[in-house]
Order: structure tokens, then C-alpha cells, then sequence
DNA sequence: TCTCAGAATCTCAACTATTGGGATTCGAGC
DNA sequence: GCTCGAATCCCAATAGTTGAGATTCTGAGA
């Protein structure tokens, strides 16, 4: 991920070594997995100690630190994004018993950012911070379609393999025409494709109505649905993605001009 | 804040620049905060894009990136220390109505990391991420009165003020005092100092019976409390705490061995 | 579709900051 | 007080970083 050279990259590289299955690393075995030579590990882990990104516990390893924390903290409060869509994510998840997510299109990956859950049982769960399955379901759908023609090529040459797995081998083609009806609708429903027996409807976000941010996903238990009820929600999701995107565009225009004049 | 020299140093400083009041930066405006040249400025800020720090909104400015929230994720998921803590926080909110937070404490901060709200009209919000008054408080006097001599000498040295402040300008022997009165108990109660009308119970959290790490705290409305219930509130958080505190050093010792087998 | 302005990137020589072996200090445990 | 390992310091060699300027991209408008 951190390809690119150059000591920051090397530093920022310490980062990647922590993981769910690996949360805690001594540097002995940080200078074997990444073969810098011990003063410079030292220096590098000293910086990002200085910097809050790191914790050492004392003779025991070094741990993700506290700034981590506080700059998620800043994104979740200053996000616009998130705060245009908060209100919209409670009232579907009010109205129909269900999960709704927003999750952010990242170029490479999809990210919930927010969600709230209203189903007592919710067979799956994303919370924030969590990495969706690209190429499945109704979020990746309606995030290809809405893309600019090049980005969904490049899309589709990578993730070609899931959609077509859905549909039981279908050509390029004719997953192009898919998404181009899913981009007339505005919103894309998917059964069971990530989670069984759950049904996802999601519409994009836009912004300045062309390029996708994000995507509003609501997933509700299939068995407590019919074609209208669908339907019923399918539209609200859309309606309300379309509102959190007017209501960006609205908040982004101001934030230039008190940019400009600052 | 991060003082050392480098150009680590300086690619993490770039983080800095964003705050609540300013979450989105143009190039040229990080240039004239920063004093960084034009390449430099877009090689660091390539670094930083390439590992998901940042975010470029075309010719609009960067922002914080997804690597943010996918780390905070991963410590959420992974703290043991959060772990440990979750179910005492959630039967301490079950108990009686109030906020339950975790709050962390990082040398010279004190984060909350976990909280639960069963108040109907929380007085203060604390979620994650949000740095916490340092000072005042029930979470900072237990901290304070559990940190190793050395390391209490340096805080009072720079937060005598607020704790004298609140008893009306005590001297530090005084201070000292009642710390030590508080360490002995193992609970410290304040009484609106944060936040009028609500009392806060805080216990610490400690590693090998020694540094704190941690604390537990609660705050409710202190118009539903009598002095026979907060006396018994306070003996359930600190209980609750030492329970914690206990988890942590046994799940510890677990993490160790296997470590020393991987 | 073409042109244009501004933003972002590239080139390359000068040079300064970074690097790593080894000595040294620090701190915990006996 | 002494021993051991972990963390830091020292300093010369050098590899990596820097910045002015040229160049290429990208997106907006005609």
C-alpha cells in the first residue's frame, strides 16, 4: 500500500504491521519484518511516539496510540458528509426495522462511516471503520454505475469476476447494461448477496452530480418484505440520497467561500 | 506537539494542520503555514495520500483519509483494555442511570475510548475520541492521586492551579493530602466540577498494581443522589475498575506467551 | 472537440539530513 | 551494588532529500 519510497513512506510503513490478528509489536520483530537497521527503528518508532500515533507500553511493545483516536474523532464531528446524512440515516432506520449505513467510496475501497440500527437482530453489522466487500452487493453496484465511464472500466477489469458470479457467468456487456439501468434508477436492490437471507437497497451520493462519494444503504430481513414494500423503500433510500447530496453541494459551496475570504 | 526534527517529522505535522475549525486545506495554504517548498509540500502530501492519511478533493483540498478510521477501528476492535471494560460499562449504565465513560491516559492527555449513556438527559457528551478536560474532575484527581511520586510531582507542577481552584486556593501540601486520601480509597468524587449539577465517580485502572492507565467513571444527576447512594456507587466502580485492572493483567500475561511461540 | 489556465508532477545537480556500526547509558531485576 | 538487556548516543560516510525551474496533466469554457 505504501509504495511509494522515501523515509515517510518507510515511517508511515510501521503502521501497516498492526493488525486485528496482531495489535501488538515488540521492535525486535518490527526490524525483522521490516529490515531497518535498529537506530533507525528507534528514531522512526520515536516519532511517531512524539506524534501520538504509537504507544509504548514499557518493555513490552508498542501499541497504536491516542492520536489515531483523536483524529477520527475530528473527521466524525467535521466530516460534512456525515452530518448532512445523520438525520436522513435515523429516520429510515425509524421507519423500517433495518440497518442503514453510510459508506464512503475511497477510489480503492468502501468504508462505513456511519450507521444505525434499528432490527432487533441485525444479521450483519458494520460499524464505522469497517471495510465493505467491493465488487458485492448493492453498495458496489450502485457506486460502479454511477462512476464516470473510465473509473467503471477500470472497476470492471478488476471486479468483473463478482458481479458476473452473481448473475452465474454473465458477459461484460451485459453487466455494463446492468449498471446503466441501476444508473437510470438511481438505486440498486441485491438479495442476499452479502448476507444471506438479507436484502440490501443502496443509492449513490453525488457530488456536483456526476462523481460518487458514497452510498446510502439501508439492509432489511428479507422475509419481512414484498416486491411493494421493496419498492416503498427503495424510493425513500433514494430520495434521501438525493437530499444529503443537494444538501453537500449547498454546505461545500459555502465552505469555498469562507475559504476564499479566511 | 511534534517537536522532533525530521522529515518524518515534518510529513506527520501536515496532520496537524487539520482541526475542527479547519478540516479542509488548500496546498498553498499548508505552504504558508508550514514553510514548506511547493515539491516538498506534494511529495509529503503524495506519502501521505498513498497510505490513506489524506484525501485530495480535486483542486478543492485535502482532507483526513479512510487510514484514520480504519485505525481507530482496529484499535477499538483490538484494545485489550476495551475488552476488558466493555461489560462493567454496560452494567454499570444498567444499574443506575447516568453516563459511563473509559477514559484513557496517555502521558499528558486523557481521551475517553468507550462510553454508554442510560440517562435519559445526559448532561455532557463524551464519545470516543474527545480529549477530556485535564485538572478537573474526578477522572483527573485519581489519575493524579495514582501516578507514581515522580510523575505526580510533574503534573501538580502544572495543574496545581485547577485542583487548588477548586477548593479555594490550597497549597500543594494540602493537594497532596488529599490525593494520597484518594489513592487509599480507591475512588475520588466530584462534585460539578466539569459540569454543574452532575457528580462524577471515578476509579483507576492499573497496570501490575502500579501505573495507571485508565479510568472508570460515571456521572449522574446529582439531584436523584444522596450521600448513602453515591457511597454505593462509588463502591461499584471501584470495583468494577479493580475488576478490570485484573482482566487486563491476566489477558496480558496470555498475549505475552503467545507472542514469545508466533 | 479544442484551447487555455492553473494545478500537480518531473528533472537534476547541490547538499544536507539520514543512516548504521559500535560504544554508551539507562533501567529493571536479582 | 551488580548484571543483563533494552534504548539511546556518537560520528563519519553516503544515500536520500531538497528546491528552482521546466514540463505535463487535468478540468473548465468556448
Amino acid at each position: 500500500m505504501s509504495s511509494a519510497s522515501g523515509s515517510g513512506a518507510r515511517i508511515l510503513a510501521i503502521l501497516d504491521l498492526f493488525s486485528e490478528a496482531r495489535p501488538e509489536w515488540l521492535p525486535e520483530d518490527m526490524m525483522a519484518c521490516l529490515g531497518y537497521s535498529r537506530p533507525t527503528l528507534y528514531r522512526y518508532l520515536k516519532t511517531l511516539k512524539d506524534a501520538g500515533f504509537l504507544v509504548s507500553l514499557p518493555n513490552q511493545g508498542f501499541t497504536l496510540g491516542p492520536r489515531v483516536t483523536e483524529l477520527d474523532f475530528l473527521m466524525r464531528r467535521s466530516d460534512p458528509l456525515i452530518a448532512a446524512a445523520e438525520p436522513h440515516l435515523q429516520a429510515l432506520a425509524a421507519r423500517y426495522p433495518s440497518s442503514v449505513f453510510l459508506t464512503r467510496w475511497y477510489g480503492r475501497k468502501i468504508l462505513c462511516v456511519a450507521s444505525v440500527v434499528s432490527a432487533e437482530a441485525p444479521k450483519s453489522s458494520y460499524p464505522r471503520g469497517r471495510p465493505m466487500p467491493l465488487g458485492r452487493g448493492a453498495i458496489s453496484r450502485v457506486i460502479a454505475a454511477a462512476l464516470p465511464r473510465r473509473e467503471q472500466e477500470a472497476f470492471l477489469a478488476e471486479y468483473l469476476g463478482d458481479f458476473a458470479g452473481g448473475g452465474g457467468g454473465r458477459g461484460r456487456d451485459e453487466v455494463r447494461g446492468e449498471l446503466r439501468a441501476i444508473r437510470r434508477e438511481g438505486v440498486a436492490v441485491a438479495h442476499g448477496e452479502v448476507t444471506p437471507g438479507v436484502v440490501g437497497i443502496a443509492a449513490p451520493v453525488l457530488v456536483a452530480e456526476r462523481a460518487p462519494i458514497a452510498a446510502l444503504c439501508i439492509t432489511c430481513n428479507a422475509a419481512e418484505l414484498d416486491a411493494a414494500r421493496i419498492a416503498e423503500i427503495a424510493a425513500d433510500v433514494k430520495s434521501s440520497a438525493a437530499a444529503i447530496s443537494a444538501e453537500l453541494s449547498a454546505g461545500r459551496a459555502g465552505s469555498e467561500a469562507r475559504e476564499r475570504t479566511a
